[in-house]
RNA sequence: GGCGGUAUCGUCUAGGGGACUAGGACACAGCCCUCUCAAGGCUGGAACACGGGUUCGAAUCCCGUUACCGCUACCA
């Protein structure tokens, strides 16, 4: 018989936002997928309907689809399924595999809070087990609400982990748990069963948090007669401080680096090396190059922790990788929430705004960053830093001669390009008695056209600015200084 | 408490008995480059949790201890 298709899952419950852990496994079982031709398909797990939105259902689509983790086939939802819960259910009460408890809620939490007190571990006591065929049809003749509950068998249950190698537990240590609740739905860990079943999952790959489910799984995939599926499970993430990721340690869900402009590509990239590694030194992958290397191999068993400089570094990594072409799509809309252009301006010199995100991105990391550079390439008036101000126009009587003079020089110009502006204002320093310190017309006039100690190269500034504007700037820097005061120009 | 899982630089990790003076990356520090800031290059500090075995030889295998994490619901 050859191999079959591997069919894997993701399977979120949607409680809340795509958290980058369900990310990161949704991702894995997404690679796995590429890698070995097999199908990625998407779960709701919408059974728990006080705690399930539909805003939630939409924000693990929307973050699913940024990531560019596409699945197959349509969608299921758990909750569609309920006919088909109850009726495994029932084919365990026939086959003697499960049996009814009629034991209520109450009763069992007492008998808990009893055994806690003693010190003891509870564990169901199987006293409806044991009730006789007699008294359980008047039991339920009389209409007395029940659960089903599975009956553990003897023995031991393991099985090989893709990550973890073989695991054992031994099935005393497992209680009869309920399959059934006495309203007829489905605890998880039957309809998570049914469901794969009928999905023909044949790699579960999971977070480890379930490791001590699937004990009960498998005697479940058992006592239904269904072949079982391989099983992984992936270590959790945690936050800096070692403790399982939450709201507490800030940006937890995908989307909240979506906005922190953090690209798609960085952010699969970064997760995937959070449990995995491709086995040698490579960091920086597209996700061809992680389809081509993914093996479950090189997953990790430790729970690893989240580093968001780590993140950014990744991000800065990838702007540099796509080229400035590309990322002009994931960065206009970043333009427009800043208010600094509309799509249309941008899209109308376009050529002009590459070479600037081409400026731009390298001392960037994330997209916002990229945004808030841009400032004074778009802006009218500019305002000047008032570190920049004390430490490069300390002195403003010479400043002011150093931009006047820089000004003439830019003016006259025969082209307004890079060499020939590094050959004036290098010369125009050597008049100046600056020696080969250029550098003292550089920066004053870098303050003078972005506001900024920090910038791009002079020249590829100059250029960018185009002619009138950077001349206008340098006007507008030589009446600040020369009146003295004031705080902004044009 | 019971059961299960995990344990290499601060962090992500390579390593699967000798190639380990334990490699790479992030972060940090210094230097180089340089008109600034980045980027890039170079250099540095920084780890096998502990204790027993097994073995000629353990980061690697086994056992125990410790620490951390998870599960322990008519939640998922």
């Amino acid at each position: 018989m050859s191999a079959p298709i591997p069919r894997l899952r993701f399977a979120p419950s949607p409680t809340g936002y795509l958290h980058v852990g369900g990310a990161r496994t949704a991702l894995f079982n997404w690679l796995y997928a590429r890698k070995f031709g097999g199908q990625f398909l998407l779960r709701i797990e919408d059974t728990d309907r006080a705690r399930s939105t539909e805003e939630s259902t939409r924000a693990i689509f929307e973050g699913l689809e940024w990531l560019g983790l596409a699945w197959d086939e349509d969608v299921v939802y758990q909750g569609a399924s309920f006919e088909r819960h109850r009726a495994d259910a029932q084919r365990l009460l026939d086959n003697g595999t499960a049996y009814r408890c009629f034991c209520t809620q109450a009763e069992l939490a007492e008998r808990r809070a009893e055994a806690e007190a003693r010190n003891e571990s509870f564990k169901y006591d199987r006293r409806c087990d044991r009730l006789s065929t007699d008294e359980v049809a008047r039991r339920v003749a009389d209409g007395m609400p029940f659960t089903i509950r599975f009956r553990i068998p003897e023995g031991t249950t393991s099985w090989i982990d893709l990550v973890h190698d073989e695991i054992e537990f031994p099935n005393k240590d497992i209680e009869d748990f309920i399959v059934l609740r006495t309203d007829g739905t489905p605890i998880y860990n039957l309809a998570v069963v049914s469901d794969d079943i009928a999905m023909r999952i044949t790699l579960v790959m999971r977070g480890d948090d379930h490791i001590s489910n699937t004990p009960k799984q498998i005697m479940l995939y058992r006592a239904l007669g269904a072949e079982l599926p391989t099983f992984a499970h992936l270590p959790m993430i945690h936050g800096l401080d070692g403790k399982k990721l939450s709201k507490r340690h800030g940006a937890t869900a995908v989307s909240d680096y979506q906005h922190l402009g953090i690209l798609p590509s960085a952010m699969v990239n970064f997760l995937a090396l959070l449990g995995w590694s491709p086995g040698n030194d490579i960091e920086v992958m597209t996700q061809a190059q992680m389809i081509e290397l993914f093996d479950t191999a090189g997953l990790q068993k430790k729970a690893a922790i989240f580093d968001p400089k780590k993140l950014e570094w990744m991000n800065g990594q990838h702007m540099s990788l796509i080229p400035s072409d590309e990322l002009v799509a994931r960065i206009v809309p970043a333009m427009e929430a800043a208010g600094l252009a509309t799509a249309a301006e941008l899209e109308a010199r376009r050529e002009w705004f590459v070479a600037l995100l081409d400026l731009l991105k390298v001392r960037a990391r994330t997209i916002d960053d990229v945004v808030r550079q841009a400032g004074p390439y778009f802006r009218g008036p500019i305002d000047y830093d008032p570190d920049a101000v004390a430490k490069q126009w300390k002195d403003r009587a010479g400043t002011a001669e150093i931009l006047a003079a820089a000004r003439d020089v830019l003016a006259q110009l025969a082209s307004w390009e890079p060499a020939a502006m590094e050959q004036a204002l290098r010369a125009l320093a050597e008049r100046m008695g600056f020696g080969d310190k250029a550098g003292r017309v550089f920066q004053p006039l870098r303050v003078a056209l972005t506001g900024l100690a920090a910038s791009p190269g002079i020249f590829d500034v100059l250029l960018l600015l185009g002619r009138s504007r950077a001349l206008a700037r340098i006007d507008d820097a030589l009446g600040y200084l020369r009146a003295g005061t004031g705080s902004a120009a044009s």
